[in-house]
DNA sequence: GTCTATTTAGAGGAAACACTCTAGAAGGAG
DNA sequence: CTCCTTCTAGAGTGTTTCCTCTAAATAGAC
């Protein structure tokens, strides 16, 4: 492995255990036996780092939202693309730990971010719709009634890992997902179409992220 | 003002702003124009400030989850209700975005959130069960369906300012206050009677927090 | 084998920050 | 007036952190 993917994967696994501040081009580059120039030599800055790491993130959720949920939408699939997205979540939780930190400190990052969330949502409100076409959920009233799911969804989803951390648990387990996945199970519960709902918390009961 | 006052004051300006760590204290003593060692015969560190911070944070929430919600709550008090939580979290958004990076630091004041937070989830349950028992609502299904609506409100509530500021929303309004709670409105309303919904819809769009 | 581009080491500058220490002013109690 | 507590100033220490710069090693092209 390059120096380079080494900088990256360690700088990923520091920030995800300590936050995204704790990964600080000193200790990186210390704890991995090279100089700070070297580190520098690689990347121009702190901020690049997180950038490069924010890009695998975002090529994978898009993959994630797309691949996976093409129409018709069989329950079992359903429940297998929302543990597949907290795992993305859980590998990446560094990220949306520190979130409002980052874009705070990085306008250009902060620009990327939003117009991922801005298409997340959209895809949400999609899917949500093509459950309504495939006749598994019935359309929540209201004009802005998939649109409000969708934001519910997102709000809940890109919030449940750092839930887990905040509420202290440090160890967290295929379960900890499936309760996550469970609650954003609720929150389309009312609509689902009962036959549907049920397959789908079944293969949430069995747990398998593929 | 006493310097202590003055000092606690735009801590939590300077934290809403610019974050949690932007209130450092050699900023918070210049901007005062007092000394450091005049601020640190106040505070012992800068963990205590925030510490003080979350202590009123506290009392406030407590006061609205208990004060606001006695039986049997009327559609209008709902609503105002949650126009009033969301007012706190706005107030205290500092808080709330750095969450995860506060209780890191600083394991007493993590001991004492995850208390509060305990204590919220059942109260929120306890509010659900309040309007089932009402006949404002119908009880959502499951063993655990209360509870998994409690999580949910929860994790919208606590988590919307930080979305607004996260969007780049810079100035928030009234309008975003009522949006959020229209969101955690959304949790309920599969359940709730359509007369109780619909009237307290119309509180939440007078928009009035009291 | 030489030349050039890539990669690495490591010293160190510059700034930010939390916090300490000493000394003294201000104000109230007796 | 005197003493004691409360409050304030400001210099200064030690550490952390990002990043630069120079020089040298390494490797691939020709």
């Amino acid at each position: 492995m390059s120096n380079r993917d080494r900088i990256l994967d360690l700088a990923l696994t520091l920030m995800n255990e300590e936050g995204a501040e704790a990964a600080n081009t000193t200790r990186i580059a210390s704890a991995l036996g090279i100089s700070p120039g070297n580190l520098y030599y690689h990347f121009r800055n702190r901020e690049e780092i997180v950038r490069v790491l924010f890009e695998t993130l975002e090529v994978e959720f898009r993959a994630v939202l797309v691949e996976d949920v093409g129409p018709p939408i069989p329950p079992a699939r359903f429940a297998a693309f929302y543990l597949r997205s907290f795992d993305l979540a859980w590998r990446y939780r560094f990220f949306f730990g520190g979130l409002l930190g980052l874009l705070r400190r990085d306008e250009e990052l902060a620009a990327r971010y939003r117009a991922l969330q801005d298409w997340a949502l959209a895809e949400l409100e999609r899917i949500a719709g093509q459950l309504v076409k495939d006749g598994s959920m019935s359309r929540p009233r209201g004009r802005e009634g998939l649109r409000s799911v969708a934001l519910n969804t997102w709000l809940i989803w890109m919030n449940w890992i750092r839930f887990l951390q905040i509420s202290g648990k440090d160890v967290i387990q295929p379960a900890d997902m499936a309760a996550g996945a469970s609650q954003l199970f609720d929150v389309l519960a009312p609509y689902l179409d009962p036959a549907f709902e049920k397959s789908a918390r079944r293969a949430l009961a069995r747990n398998l992220p593929r």
